[in-house]
DNA sequence: AGAAGCATCTTTGTATACAATATTGGTAAT
DNA sequence: ATTACCAATATTGTATACAAAGATGCTTCT
């Protein structure tokens, strides 16, 4: 038998999608714009079809406004709602972090959580963080909750996670990691995190989780405000 | 044209998608069922264009499964899979609760709790539960829910909830009200929580809601081996 | 000058034709 | 009988033309 790969984007509709997504989230397209249906087609190169099927999936991603026969716009979001979707993340990440240590990691997974785990102790161990360790400690962050995520394998809640996360700023990519003993204390969370799991603690690892979040959210908040002040 | 536009629909999209909505929730059509453009296009009387938006709309609502070159088809939910919605809507509604209670509920949105509250007392003062009770007390809980989401006043809150409670069967609408107890049980929560809100208590409206979801869970649980065994 | 009304233009919504992909059914080779 | 292959068909994806709603700018009336 011959097995055809499929690439994973298979329409026009998809790949106009991720572009525009990524351009949304990297705030090449500014908050508040208004995107019009010809003009963004041509410079996309397809027709208004696909392109209208793209702006249909990222209103329902959130990433974009509608109103009936005017169009979309990239949604702005103000502080207020940004931090506010932290409450949001909180309680689904929580949920997760739950879910996964009910229904048990696999020894894989918890492998990989591991590996993760001691990739973010050799970036520890400098004493100190360098702008360069910025990116790398993200990904593991990312990959952690990822884990945590599909462990808990409830699709729904995947995908609810999935719209928090791509909220422009808020991603857990995004967080600035100036503070040595914040990412410290971060960092342990995760430890902990696992230990939980594996010890199939569900109430731990959601309290866990959660406190998790909300630093994040603090950490968030302060941030926007010393950015609006100075 | 076959389909009429009421007010607030302006777009044939919009109003097929309504329809499928409801035809769907109501399992009219069924679970697994493939729907095919041409022909339900035809039946609605309208072009491939305003049903495939709806069909979009209702993929990312999480009410049918879309496959690429494949089409869509009426998602169907194990009962495991409906089972875990309910711890979703349990830590969403929870945080809606908590939101409200922190965020204060004005004076005429408690005005009209207590109104919901008061129907449902004249329902209970009967002392027993007729079938044609159960339609009213339903509203009467769908319209408390929704006073509590609309005073947590997050969008995105919002539209998560509204994706829980569009699953088929989990509406609140169809909990089955056959044990008394279990429905005083459940308006008493109500009373609480209307206490907890006013009182600005966060932590204790969430818990309140949390547990009252939590309960409604296992009701559907129960509910879901009753008809499997018998 | 300011507002209301109207014509014009722009933009979005819908219908339809065409292209690309998947499915189906049958034939031939093993 | 089973499998592989290919043609025929059906179905979805895309492009484009047309219709309808919104935006714009003018004129006109007060």
């Amino acid at each position: 038998m011959i097995l055809k790969l499929s690439p994973d984007v298979v329409t026009l509709a998809q790949s106009v999608t991720d572009i525009l997504r990524s351009e949304i989230t990297s705030e090449q397209l500014a908050p508040g714009l208004k995107l019009q249906e010809v003009s963004l087609s041509q410079r996309l190169g397809v027709s208004r079809t696909p392109l209208r099927a793209a702006l249909h999936s990222l209103a329902s991603e959130g990433l974009l406004e509608y109103q009936p026969n005017r169009g979309y716009c990239v949604r702005k979001l103000n502080p207020d709602r940004l931090i506010a979707i932290f409450d949001l993340r909180g309680v689904l990440e929580g949920l997760a972090a739950r879910l996964a240590a009910e229904k048990g990691m696999s020894q894989a997974d918890q492998a990989v959580f591991r590996e993760a785990l001691i990739s973010g102790d050799s970036i520890m161990s400098q004493g100190v963080l360098r702008v360069s360790d910025r990116e790398p400690f993200g990904e593991i962050n990312v990959q952690i909750h990822q884990i945590i995520l599909n462990t808990a394998d409830d699709s729904m809640l995947n995908e609810m996670l999935l719209r928090c996360r791509n909220t422009p700023i808020s991603s857990e990519r995004n967080v600035l990691w100036h503070d040595f003993s914040w990412v410290r204390r971060s960092h342990d969370d995760h430890y902990r995190l696992l230990d939980a799991i594996v010890l199939r603690d569900g109430a731990r690892a959601e309290q866990l989780m959660k406190e998790h979040v909300h630093a994040v959210k603090l950490q968030m908040k302060s941030e926007l405000e010393s950015n609006t002040s100075g």
